[in-house]
DNA sequence: AACTGTGGCTTGTGTC
DNA sequence: GACACAAGCCACAGTT
């Protein structure tokens, strides 16, 4: 029997798949009373002909009808699209099936004679998520009937057949979603271990409702725990699976592993295993299987990427006690007293995963909403992804066709202007800044692939220095988008002040208040991306065209408004703050530009270095900022950043060196003497290939090849910590992997001269002090 | 996603 | 063979 009814869901995540020959898109839905459902509709995978301009679109039509050249073609129609600012009569074509769709499409247009095809590249999910404006991680509402049970039906609270299309609902909060994190450890006498070898040795997991367990396998197979995974995982019942370094160490070994003894891994809703996907990403059929790495990726401030260093940041958890380097991993579990304190690391850790996890879920669902991208892939996703799908829904909203990515070689264009800094220290320095410049200007000038023109005159803009004309009208494809999203923003930012601190409501809003702030800000890189379906190199340049002129224009404007300029980056300028000129110099940016600059930060006192991009600054309530600073750099030794920041401090504090001095001369004494951990010398540096594919002999790479010498694989994307030692040789023969030497080897004469003396001359430079006369000043001081 | 900018270090070349 | 210098490689940070 069948019976309907309307279902109101939040959407956690779509795929498509055909059943009975017949394509369908899968809705994997949350209801508000808790029941995890999957709706299916049939829906039907097409694409746009585009007749070449002299061809007669109803004619193409007829004759694909009459001599049915390709069986399956199901149905076809005409529609009135937009090709950038070209309004286009297409031929849509349905498919029978979502096979193969590039490749019939081909075959038409070379039959017909047409000009292109459009669209057949898209997933149809995304078609699906397009043609009816259907965002992840909303609520929606649906006319559904019942669907005679099937497989899922076990593992899912209700199977549901669509009777009509989704009708989004408003509502702020979330479900009560069901979430896990989980993590695993195996071990190797020698190097990292292999799946092919070394079975899975502990995985712990934690769920939302606070259970959680450890299971150990101290014998030689890992079957048990294979099985019992899979079990947990389907009694959880999760919706959110989190992990951290999941995508590209964790599920891949449990792949493995499973192969190798015939388990099979029943984790998704499908009871399924985990499948590869977009983006290095693996999908789990009905739950989103949320990498943390990914999440880490997006804190720019965190340059250290693992788990401990992401938690602390966010002061979640501090792991710091309970770390085991991965190279004792073996030690550890050999020792029966050490594998117990194993043991509990790994289970540490996945409570720590879950608790992150679930802290990071309102960014993760605002940023899917926005992007479109589902939850599980807008992490793993890179930037220009997340803005290509948050494009595509808008422009197919907009009646544009959709172009193909195109890999076409980027062609570089000239940037912002950074300004010559006045090196020195300064009291009472203000900072202003042009909100969303990029964005702002690209709609103010109608700057769009689709406006631009080669006429010249009132109807259009010229861009200076460059010399390209936009029209003022209609507003471009980039102009519509980008004041869609500055309006969104406003708005939100209008809400957050209307509610309380601490609340729900307020953390969902400064989710997505930050989701819009990436999404606006990438749009314009996106512009000049070559890999991007609306590239355009004249639009990404005459923005930073405009930006200079716009920044030039500013300068003038705060001399005549009686300031003084010290430094400028891009969109900013450094003044003196006179709370009265500062106001007047707003307001003609206002009235001169049509643009909205702003107070945003007023300095006690900041002190620039002869360099650009290096400052640092003394706050109203005495903390310290450091910007571009080696001191914050990831690539320096932290007694060189330790010294750094000292110095920093106690020049902008006395405004004179002494007490910077006398700090590194007593230091620069102790360093032969006191013995400092080992961890104060280590240089931490990224590999950005893999280290056979370097052309010169750098130091981290020389100490990765020692690395790896040792079995432990290293690959593009890794940091590699080493440390100067005392021998004979080059520099990069003295690299040395930091775990495999101790403190006695350490060159202290090197980290003085080329790690400590430099940082500490960069803070001291503006008093005439250079990294010779640091220690003369020492002779002279004692003497 | 883009470009701007800094600075260490290696490597090649020229000079004594 | 030691030294100086320039060019290029490389990583990182800052701005949108």
């Amino acid at each position: 029997m069948v019976s309907e009814m309307n279902r109101e869901f939040w959407l956690l995540d779509l795929n498509s798949d055909e059943k009975e020959g017949k394509p369908q898109v899968w809705l994997w839905g949350i209801t508000p009373e808790g029941k995890r459902i999957v709706i299916t509709e049939n829906y039907r995978p097409y694409f746009y002909i585009l007749p070449k301009a002299s061809q007669n679109p109803a004619n193409l039509k007829a004759r694909l009808e009459k001599e049915r050249p390709l069986p399956s073609i199901v149905e076809l129609s005409i529609e009135n699209k937009k090709l950038l600012s070209q309004e286009r009569t297409v031929i849509r074509v349905v498919a029978s099936s979502s096979e193969n769709l590039a490749k019939l499409a081909t075959k038409i247009v070379k039959f017909l004679g047409a000009e292109a095809f459009f669209e057949a590249d898209l997933r149809p999910a995304t078609k699906y998520q397009n043609d009816f404006q259907v965002h992840p991680c909303q609520w929606y509402g649906m006319e559904v009937e019942t669907e005679p049970a099937t497989v899922q039906a076990r593992i899912v609270g209700e199977t549901l057949q669509a009777r009509n299309r989704p009708a989004h609902v408003l509502h702020e909060r979330l479900p009560d979603l069901r979430a896990i994190g989980f993590t695993m450890l195996a071990v190797s006498q020698v190097g990292s271990p292999s799946p092919e070898r070394d079975p899975i040795r502990v995985l712990a997991w934690n769920g939302s409702d606070g259970r959680g367990g450890t299971l150990r396998s101290d014998e030689r197979s890992d079957e048990n725990i294979l099985r019992k995974f899979s079990e947990v995982v389907q009694a959880e019942d999760p919706d959110f699976i989190f992990s951290f370094g999941g995508n590209s160490a964790h599920w891949p070994y449990l792949l493995k592993r499973a192969e190798k003894t015939r388990v099979s891994l029943t984790i998704g809703r499908d009871a399924g295993p985990p499948r590869q996907s977009l983006f290095g990403h693996f999908s789990v059929t009905g739950r989103a299987n949320v990498d943390l790495l990914d999440f880490a990726g997006d804190l720019y401030d965190v340059k250290e990427k693992t788990l401990g260093a992401v938690t602390r940041y966010l002061g979640v958890r501090d792991l710091r006690e309970t770390v085991v380097e991965e190279t004792d991993n073996y030690d550890y579990w050999s020792d029966p007293h050490k594998r117990d304190v194993l043991t509990k690391m790994v289970g540490q850790e996945a409570e720590t995963i879950l608790t992150l996890g679930t802290d990071a879920l309102d960014y993760v669902v605002q940023l899917s909403a926005l992007s479109n991208l589902p939850p599980d892939h807008v992490l793993a996703g890179a930037a220009g992804f997340r803005v290509d799908s948050h494009m595509m829904m808008e422009a197919h909203r907009l009646g544009q066709l959709i172009p193909p990515r195109n890999e076409v070689p980027a062609i570089p264009y000239r940037g912002a202007i950074v300004l010559q800094p006045e090196p020195g220290l300064h009291d009472n320095v203000a900072v202003v800044d042009f909100s969303s410049m990029y964005p702002s200007l690209m709609v103010k000038y109608n700057i769009s692939p689709d406006t631009l023109t080669e006429e010249k005159g009132d109807e259009v803009y010229t861009v200076p220095e460059v010399g390209t004309s936009f029209r003022k009208t209609p507003p471009g494809l980039y102009a519509q988008i980008l004041s869609d999203l500055i309006q969104n923003r406003k708005m939100i930012k209008a809400e957050i002040a209307r509610s309380t601190k601490g609340t729900s409501r307020y953390r969902i809003l400064k989710a997505r208040e930050k989701a819009a702030k990436i999404i606006t800000n990438a749009t314009y890189g996106y512009a000049g991306w070559a890999g991007s379906r609306w590239y355009s190199k004249q639009v990404a340049e005459s923005a930073a065209a405009m930006g200079r002129d716009t920044i030039n224009k500013s300068i003038g404007l705060a001399r005549q408004s009686g300031l003084k300029v010290f430094y400028g980056d891009t969109d900013s300028l450094f003044v003196n703050y006179d709370k009265d000129r500062v106001d007047r110099f707003i307001a003609a940016i206002d009235q001169e530009l049509g643009l909205e600059i702003n107070l945003s930060q007023v300095y006690k006192r900041i002190l620039f270095t002869e360099a650009r991009k290096k400052y640092a600054v003394l706050k109203e309530n005495g903390e310290l900022d450091l910007v571009g600073m080696e001191a914050i750099r990831g690539d320096w030794s932290s007694l060189a950043k330790e010294v750094q920041n000292k110095v920093l401090q106690f020049v902008l504090e006395d405004k004179t060196p002494d007490r910077a001095l006398s700090y590194v001369r007593q230091l620069s004494h102790e360093l032969a003497s006191q013995k400092r951990p080992l961890s104060s010398f280590v240089i931490w540096k990224t590999l950005t290939k893999r280290p056979e594919q370097y052309d010169v002999h750098a130091p981290h790479v020389e100490a990765a090849k020692k690395i790896v010498k040792l079995g432990w694989p290293v690959s593009s994307g890794d940091r590699v910590g080493y440390v100067i030692v005392m021998a004979r040789g080059k520099l990069y023969e003295r690299a040395e992997p930091y775990f495999k030497t101790s403190i006695d080897n350490i060159d202290i004469a090197y980290y003085l001269q080329n790690q400590v003396l430099p940082v500490a001359a960069r803070a001291l430079s503006i008093f005439g002090i250079t990294e010779e006369n640091i220690l003369e000043a020492k002779g002279r001081v004692e003497g």
